[in-house]
DNA sequence: TCTGGGGTCCTGCTACGA
DNA sequence: TCTGTCGTAGCAGGACCC
């Protein structure tokens, strides 16, 4: 069979340009935006309990030194007159769908980061579109008289310089100065600043070293044992030396990087790799019982989401945070991929009762619980997808004693494993159709039911820790 | 008087089968 | 039959990101 011709390569007609456009201080441009009183006036969202964190603030309450992740109780004294916010995850998410689309009216090239943030490959846009300072500048005003909202702009011809230029684009602080522009970069126009493609590496190597992507506190105190405190200093570094420090991986990737050389693609269609749900309570939790509780809501909130991604899952993760913040996961992976909250729950309960978990529980109390699943697999795809159930195999054969005890819970008869997902798969279908038509809360789990009603916990419950007027998850 | 939630990736270790 | 080696999967923890 002949070798099909490989077509000669063809230069390029633009050198690569990638934007990275960073939404300004998102969630509490939204909620001033639905709150227009609120409009230059410190506004902080984020829990404000004492186990809180702040998630976004106004630049007005940044003057202050107030910034995202801090401790709410740092930024009450820091800033005490703020507007406190908790927060309503739904209506960002609406918000940034409409910027999304605004993305995708330039290029299909379009890797989100976060909910505010995202990378575009404008490179081929460019034909139609003009020069890529254009598409940005165009972009910014789109997405502006779309929804009101205000970004800066990065450029640059890789991922890590586009992320750094749209950091120099951000606005001053009211009252502050303007912040000077880094070596090798210049504003091109309003919230818009383009690294040069001739100085990227003086660009990069004017910042200090936790600029880079992947340097965070332990890395930095790493590097810094080896004299390093600029990019430039690492760059100086015998790339072994750099891996020596940090390890193989990250040595290797870093030590490109402080040369400018990143040649990572835009990615547009990254798969998700696990659902995850998990939750800091008011009061540190010891009663096994009580944990079991918040497993068996947790596990119900992570099922939702995968059904409603059409997901399975093989991997089922525990975490436990104690209060001297010392973290353990415990995991378990089981041969039949599950969306059930009913499996997921009695895996993640039978990790909580392993004797070694169980004793520290005990001992110390629990200042957070979480519940995931990882090894995920399409439900859809089930003939071709890992552990899907098209490839099962019989339990006896895995040799997996109390897999059939994790079934038999549920379902009785010792039946062969298809017939059990294909029976689970209905329940939780029938499940699904009665939250769609009466509400996430027409239905749950017993052990869920209260005087109140039930309590079902759904992606931004108490996502910046529990409120300060009561407990996120008892009554 | 601290330190959320939802993710990804890497490393080191152990168990196990070929 | 026993032992050593290798590759892989699973697990646990850590670091980092927004």
């Amino acid at each position: 069979m002949a070798t099909p011709a490989i077509p000669p390569a063809v230069p390029p007609a633009h050198p690569r340009a990638i934007l990275h456009v960073d939404m300004d201080a998102f969630y509490a441009s939204v909620e001033v935006l639905q709150n227009p009183s609120l409009k230059g006036k410190p506004v902080i969202v984020g829990g404000d309990g004492s186990r809180g964190v702040v998630a976004s603030c106004s630049y007005e309450a940044r003057a202050f030194g107030v910034r995202s992740a801090m401790a709410s109780g740092q930024a009450k004294r820091l800033c005490p007159h703020a507007i406190w916010i908790s927060g309503n995850h739904g209506l960002y998410g609406e918000y940034s769908t409409r910027v999304h689309k605004c993305f995708h009216a330039v290029t299909p090239h379009v890797e989100g980061i976060a909910l505010d943030e995202a990378f575009l490959d404008v490179t081929g846009a460019q034909r139609l579109l003009g020069s890529a300072e254009q598409i940005a500048a165009n972009l910014r005003d789109a997405i502006r008289s779309e929804t009101g909202l205000n970004c800066s702009v990065g450029l640059a011809p890789s991922k890590l310089l586009a992320k750094l230029a749209s950091e120099a684009a951000k606005p001053s602080l009211p009252g502050k100065p303007p912040k000077p522009i880094p070596v090798g970069a210049e504003r091109v126009s309003e919230g818009v600043v383009r690294v040069n493609p001739n100085e990227q590496v003086a660009f990069i190597q004017s910042h200090p070293i936790e600029a880079l992507w992947g340097v965070g506190p332990a890395t930095k105190a790493r590097l810094e044992r080896y004299g390093v405190r600029t990019v430039a200093d690492l760059a100086a570094l015998p790339e072994d030396t750099v891996i020596r420090a940090v390890g193989k991986v990250n040595g290797a990737h870093l030590h490109r990087l402080s040369l400018a050389i990143d040649d990572r693609p835009v990615e547009s269609d990254r798969a998700v790799k696990s659902v995850s749900h998990e939750e800091t309570f008011v009061t540190d939790v010891r009663d096994l019982d009580a944990l079991n509780i918040d497993i068996i809501r947790m596990a119900d909130a992570v099922s939702n989401r995968m059904r409603e991604a059409s997901l399975l899952g093989r991997t089922i993760t525990l975490k436990l945070k104690f209060p001297d913040f010392s973290m353990i996961t415990r995991a378990k992976t089981i041969p039949v991929a599950t969306a059930s909250g009913i499996r997921i729950a009695e895996v993640a309960s039978a990790l909580l009762r392993t004797a070694d978990t169980a004793d520290q529980v005990a001992a110390a109390g629990v200042r957070l619980l979480g519940v995931g699943v990882s090894g995920l697999s399409p439900s859809d795809g089930r003939g071709s997808a890992k552990g899907a159930a098209g490839e099962v195999t019989a339990l006896s054969e895995v040799g997996e004693a109390a897999q059939l005890d994790l079934f038999a819970a549920t379902e009785p008869s010792s039946t062969a494993p298809e017939h059990e997902t294909e029976t689970q798969a209905a329940f939780d279908e029938a499940i699904a159709k009665v939250r769609e038509k009466f509400g996430d809360s027409a239905l749950a789990p017993a052990a869920l039911a209260t005087a109140k009603g039930l309590r079902v916990k759904r992606r931004g419950d108490t996502q910046w820790g529990p409120s300060e007027l009561g407990s996120a998850t008892r009554e």
